[in-house]
DNA sequence: GTCGCATAAAGAAAAATATTCCGCAAGCAT
DNA sequence: ATGCTTGCGGAATATTTTTCTTTATGCGAC
């Protein structure tokens, strides 16, 4: 892993489109050994997957939701069992166990307002959950999927 | 819009680089006509993008921190400022203006502990915040870019 | 009904791109 | 120096995308 190992995850992570030849131009190489360095990317699994992101508005996705839950049970049972409901969930995008006094925290996205109570009620059905609080967001002012790579750590610089 | 453009928008979510062919065949089209489509949707802007996704943990990634904000000044010069500031950390992933007693939300991605105390400090040295509230992710147990599409509105079913 | 028009599909051809194959050069241990 | 490993590059090949042209279908005006 070195510096064009980087640059090329930079470019892929901003536009995974482009080809690799002009990919390999970018980062300074053929397009033999940049084609090769991603497949390597690939293989050792530092490039997940390549996807398409949409426009959540084109997609009547605008309201964003975080939702704070605590729990009674702290089992490893309980948990399983709320991994798996989360999981029939497609709207809910994130969903991460958190330190502090909130267990779990949701990121949901819905049409407006009256979906969110429509996927509040179905989700409290489905399983039982001490405390919800819900946030909601007025305004997405960041959102990426390109991760810091300036902490990577490289072999070669 | 319409059944087949969801379906072809459900499948570019999931993996961008399959062939229009192989997604003309899911889809029960031939490629030209299901690459016009995905012509059309990205014209549309409802393929904002496409990217590849990278594993946080192989590239230094491993902690994940939301950072609840408050602010005293509610000034449009103030946010414009903090958003510049913001966009300047590649560390922020996602930020959010909220409702509720938090003015803003962020999303962090850091290696470790040590260095989202690096970020903390270089945050509040650039800009003046009444309050900021770490919260640390212990396990992301989803996380997906996938937008829900069974709310959208389709033309012809 | 049928004519003309608009929309969407399909097949084949052309262009672009990805992938493979082979040889070359540099670094390094023996 | 010799042999080995690693990484690069150019050319050939295979795939895929994109364009071009044709055909089918639905629909309103007459």
């Amino acid at each position: 892993m070195d510096k064009i190992d980087r640059r090329i995850l930079r470019l892929l992570q901003e536009d995974s489109t482009i080809a690799v030849a002009d990919l390999a131009k970018k980062v300074g190489l053929s397009t033999t050994p940049c084609w090769r360095r991603i497949q390597k990317l690939e293989e050792d699994g530092v490039i997940r997957k390549r996807v398409a992101l949409l426009n959540p508005e084109k997609v009547n996705g605008r309201v964003t939701v975080f939702v704070s839950i605590r729990t009674n049970s702290h089992s490893m049972e309980w948990l399983k069992r709320f991994s798996e409901v989360i999981g029939e969930f497609p709207e809910v995008v994130e969903f991460y166990r958190m330190s502090g006094d909130i267990d779990y925290l949701l990121r949901v996205v819905v049409p407006d307002i009256a979906a969110y109570d429509a996927f509040y009620q179905k989700l409290i059905a489905k399983i039982e959950i001490r405390d919800v609080s819900s946030t909601f967001a007025m305004e997405r002012i960041k959102y990426t999927t390109e991760l810091p790579l300036d902490y990577m750590v490289l072999d070669k610089p």
